[in-house]
Parts: C-alpha cells; structure tokens; sequence
RNA sequence: ACUCCCAUAGUUCAACUGGAUAGAACAGUCGCCUCCUAAGCAACAGAUCUGGGUUCGAGUCCCGGUGGGAGUACCA
C-alpha cells in the first residue's frame, strides 16, 4: 500500500541508485519543506556533493529529474541553492487521507510490544500538601505513561509514598507540642494542608532556637544539632524505628490525613495509580540488602557502626547508606524499593524515575550502587529528570511559605474558566452541574497544557500574580477548536460523508492541514521515544493553528460542491479525533461545548 | 572550592538534534462578528549574553569570558 512513507523511501532509493559510496544512507536528510518556499518535501543534497562531484544546483536537479521520471508520485520540484523542494501530486495527498480515515485508530501503535515498563512520579512527602512543582511532576509522568502506551507498550504506574523519615517526624513534633489536638475536622482545612502547617511551624521554632543558641554563643553547625526541637525530632525517629506504639498511632493518624487530602487533590487532577509502594515497608527490605552488602564486601561499615559505600569513579563521594544510630537514609529506602519492584514484576523492561533534576547526583549514586550489587536490571533504570519550576523570585520552598499551592491554583484556574464561560454565555441553559464539569475541563487543561507544554527537561518560570492564561497557545484554545468541529458535526450529522477525489480541488490551507495531519504518528512515535510529552503538546497547537487559519477562511458544511463539502467536513472530523486522543494523552479531556 | 546544567523579542516558550529568511503566545499598535462558537482570524513592531574557532552552512559543536541555577549532608 502506498502511503506517506513511501515517498519517502522512494527519495532513498533514487539516490543510492544514483550515487555509490559508503553508508550514503546516513547522508540523505529528508525534512518537511520550509514554508516559504513552493513544495512538500526537501532534500538537502549537501552532504551528496562528495559523491555527485557536481555542484549543490547541478546535484538537485539530477535526483530531482530522476525521481520525476521513475515515480508517479511527484509533479514537479524545485531547487535552492543545495535544497531539492520536491511537490506531491494533490492525488496523492487525497489517497493518503482516505487511508487515514480507514484506520481505527490513526497514529497510534495497534500491535502491542509486550513489554511492560513502570513509571514512577508524583511520590510526595507526607508532611506537606502538593505544590505547582509536584503539578509538573505529576502530569509529565501521567502523560509519559499514555505515551508509552500509545506506542503498544505495557505500563504500571506507581508512586513511592515518602511517609517516613525525619521531616515526617518534624510535622509530629510540632503537632505534638502545639496542635491542641487540631483535626482536619475541627480545623476545616484539608488534611495535608493541616500536616503542612505544622512542618512550617516546627521550621520557625527551629530558626529561633537556632538563632538564641548562636546568641548564647554557639557555632551555627553546632546550633542546628543542640536545638531542642530538632533533638525532639530525631528522638522521635528512633521510636519510629523501634516501633514504638504511640508514635506509630501519632504517625499513622497524621499519614492518614495527609492520603485523605492527597486522594481529593488527584481525584480533581483526574490522575490515580495502579500500584503505591510506601517508604514505611520498603527501608526494612533496603537495610536488608544493605546488609548482606557488607557482608559480601560491597560496602563497609565504619567504627561508629554507619555504613558506607565507596565508588570507582572519582567524582563520587562515599555515600552513606545506614546512620550509626541503625537508622535509615533515603538511599536506603530507594534501593529496598527498587528491588522490591523488581520481586513484584520481574518482567520489567525499565523503570522510569519521574524526579526532578536537583536530585541528578542522587539517581547516579543509586544506579552505581544497584550495579554495584551486580542486579542484572540496573541499567534499565532511567532517571527522567526534569527541571525545577520557578517563581519571579527564585525556588519554591515549602518551609518559608513560597510555594504555589496545588488546590489553590487549579481552583483558581477554574474559577478564571467560570467568569469566561459565563462572560460568553454560550452555556447558559445548561444545568449547574453541567457548566461546572465544562469548567472543571477547562481550567485543567490550562493548568495542564501550561506545564506539559514546555521541555521537561527545562527549567520553567511562573508568576503566580499573572493568572494562567486561558487564550493563545495554551489548553483551551485548542479545546475551543475541537468544540468548534463538534458543533459542526453535530449540525452535519445528516449529510452524506462520500466524497470523490477524482475531481477534488483542495486550496493550499486545505494542503498545510493534511500535511500536519501526516506527521501524527511520527510525533506519536518520537514524543514517546524521547519521553517528550511537549513535542505532542506543541504539535497540537500548531495543527489546531493550521486547522483555525483554513476554517476562518472556508465554508465547510455550507459549501456547495458536493465532494468538498464532505472532504471538509471529514478532514475537520479526523483533526477534531487527532486532538481529543493528543490531548487526552496529556492527560487533558474535551468538553463537547463551551 | 569542586562537579553538573542553563543563557533566544519587554515577558513565557519553540526551532525536526548541524540546514534555507530563528517560529509562536502574552503584553503593545491596528483591522475583521446581519456569515458553521471572536477562548478565533489577519496585519505591524520586536530576539540568538560576549570573544574566538571548526565548515559549504552554527542558536545548535569546541575553547575562553560574563551572568544565573542545582548538587557535593549521619537532609529529603
């Protein structure tokens, strides 16, 4: 069957015919044409020139003129200096789209891999509600997780839930010593924000007792280990350890209402898990290995009975894996999970650490030391490390209050849907209940498109006094687009959908959209590969664009001409299926109105 | 101090991994609603931190400089 990659192929074939040399295959640079200039695909023949022994114009025309001869498929081309601008005939276009229209599910892998991935993100600490950091990490590992699956892969999502530790034991004590007994209930906030306040308010008791033990004359170093509080703290963490029973009751009260909060927040973010590993469980797996690691010699234990890895590489220093108090660090805990995982489905192909880039050394040392311990699936853990989000005035930090908070900010993207929604009035029938759902979409697509649209591997910047834009290149513009063709589906349900490309004309708007059309399953297929949610993202934008300029400027279901109407109307149907699945991918669902 | 990362319009992001005249959006100026939803379309104006190098060709690769960020914890 003849279809866009054909083209393409038949490009390489005319040039190893015409040319011999080593791997000529690797210098043949297929590209879409360039705007400005008149054809559909471009060859640059630069790096032929060695072979051709002919000028760059010389060596254009020769593959141009051959491919013309031998292949129906064009009807002329152009050269430019090196670049061979080859135009397809419109038939073929209009074949191609027919035989996108026939596929179940155009673009996406139907034959599965059967391989099976896992992909961790989200994994907060349980002492403090999600923040617009989080947000990042939750939708790029929730999209991710779509992709790989678009392309016919198996995946398991997961978080590992931070729920012990010493900053754990920060919220207790404080909790402890001046909650008075607060409840979510009794208080009316959310759980994890309740958890939250009193992490910020141990943080503050520790900064004066810091700052009134440097006044009485100690070293800052010194202050930071002698303040009480934090004395309390680490007090409370061995209990935790050995178990005690009322710390454990404190422990497990407080945890439950940080998930309860956690719960609502994803349930609103539309996000959910297919498997939680919690900390709590899997530190006792992680000494456990850590231990039989010093017995085998792989890792040594010092005077004060802490244990330490060392590294062949000299850029990494020892890491320590086990306090000389017997208790655990978070490497500890993060190797237990690992293999814990590996125990639970030993057919993984790879894990994919959804973790942001400031814990890069951390993901290197835990990597090293999974091979170190000779685990044969070491190599197949993949740290995706994407960059921080930042506000006008630097890093969020939790404990001074600087952070854009999770609830907040999607609730007030979706009240800025309400007041548009009902400022345009197109909803106005509609029950409460109805518009409320529209706008929900909405203000998470906004939300969602902000932060999935940039290269996670990129650090972003957000000014929490602008609001979340809502027009532009963001979510729900191209919502409106896909309510626009909704609309016009709807008003075209009666019409015959036949039409014939015989003697179909189609203008040069009608062209650009196929030809994004066309690069559907390629994006698909790198996005994923790439673990690049923002290369959909921004394709979609960019069709949505296309499809907007064309739809400004051309009758669709009142056009006259028989077969063009129904061209339109199908071509507008398949770019309104391409942007509810892209989108949905992202994690961004499709009002049928707004 | 050492290691790693980053620097593109006033602002927030792109640039098919070395290809043509660096694309968008927001903000600014301006035009289009008796016509399929104007959350739209069209137009104007505006940018590669700096100095060298590599080559047919550099925002992209190499070296130096400047400016930012992160990491190097018995923190997570």
């Amino acid at each position: 069957m003849t279809n866009f990659s054909t083209i393409k192929k038949s490009i390489v074939t005319a040039v190893l015919e015409l040319f011999e040399g080593e791997n000529v295959q690797d210098l043949i640079v297929i590209e879409d044409t360039k705007k400005d200039f008149e054809g559909d695909l471009t060859l640059v023949v630069f790096s032929l020139l060695k072979l051709s022994k002919k000028s760059p114009e010389q060596t254009a025309e020769l593959i141009g003129n051959r491919l013309l001869e031998k292949q129906p498929y064009f009807e002329d081309f152009n050269v430019v200096k090196g670049f061979l601008n080859l135009k397809i005939k419109q038939n073929y276009w209009l074949t191609f789209f027919k035989s996108w229209l026939s596929e179940d599910d155009y673009g996406f892998v139907s034959k599965p891999t059967g391989e099976l991935y896992m992909v961790e993100y989200s994994s907060p600490n349980t002492n403090k509600p999600l923040h617009l950091g989080h947000l990042r990490n939750i939708f790029l590992g929730d999209s991710v997780v779509s992709l790989l699956k678009a392309v016919g892969h198996q995946v398991v999502k997961t978080q590992i839930i931070n729920d012990r530790g010493i900053h754990i034991c920060k919220s207790m004590v404080a909790w402890q010593k001046y909650g008075n007994g607060e409840t979510p209930i009794s208080s009316n906030l959310k759980g994890d924000h309740l958890v939250g306040k009193y992490y910020v308010i141990f943080d503050k008791i520790y900064k004066q007792e810091i700052k009134e033990l440097i006044d009485g004359g100690f070293s800052e170093k010194e202050a930071k280990v002698k303040a009480p509080i934090f004395l309390e703290a680490q007090k409370m963490l061995l209990l935790w350890e050995n178990e005690d029973s009322k710390v454990r009751a404190l422990w497990e009260k407080m945890n439950q209402w940080v998930y309860s909060g956690f719960e609502k927040t994803y349930k609103d973010l539309n996000v959910e898990f297919d498997h939680l590993y919690y900390e709590s469980n899997t530190y006792h797996l992680g000494k456990e290995v850590v231990q039989k690691g010093v017995e085998n010699g792989v890792f040594y234990s010092s005077e004060d009975s802490s244990i330490w890895s060392t590294f062949s590489d000299n850029n990494l220093d020892d890491k320590l894996l086990v306090r000389s108090d017997g208790t655990s660090v978070y490497m500890t805990q993060d190797i237990g999970t690992a293999v814990q995982r590996y125990k639970d489905y030993p057919n993984l192909s790879g894990i994919i650490y959804t973790v942001g880039n400031e814990q890069n050394h951390h993901f290197n040392v835990l990597f090293n030391i999974l091979e170190k311990l000779n685990y044969s699936w070491a190599s197949n853990c993949f740290h995706l490390s994407y960059g921080m989000v930042e506000l006008p005035e630097g890093k969020m930090k939790s404990r001074e209050g600087t952070v854009v908070d999770a609830d907040e900010l999607l609730s007030s993207v979706i009240n800025e849907a309400k007041s548009l929604t009902s400022e345009r009035g197109f909803l106005e029938e509609l029950s409460q209940e109805d518009i409320l759902d529209i706008c929900k979409k909405i203000g998470n697509s906004g939300l969602k498109y902000f932060l999935l649209k940039v290269d996670p591997r990129r650090k972003m910047s957000f000014n929490p006094k602008e609001t979340i834009d809502l027009s532009g290149h963001t979510g729900p513009f191209i919502q409106y687009t896909f309510v626009r063709i909704m609309s016009l589906l709807k008003k075209s349900e009666d019409l015959d959908n036949e039409f014939n490309i015989e003697d179909l004309k189609i203008n040069s708007k009608e062209l650009e959209v196929l030809k994004f059309i066309s690069n559907f399953p390629d994006i698909l297929g790198q996005s994923a590969k790439e673990l690049s949610p923002y290369l959909l993202a921004n394709y979609l934008y960019s069709l949505v664009k296309s499809y907007n300029s064309f739809y400004q400027d051309h009758p669709i279901i009142t056009e006259d001409n028989y077969d063009l109407r129904n061209f339109r109307v199908q071509m507008s149907k398949l770019v309104s299926e391409i942007i509810e699945k892209g989108m949905n991918i992202l994690g961004i669902e499709m009002p049928d109105r707004m």
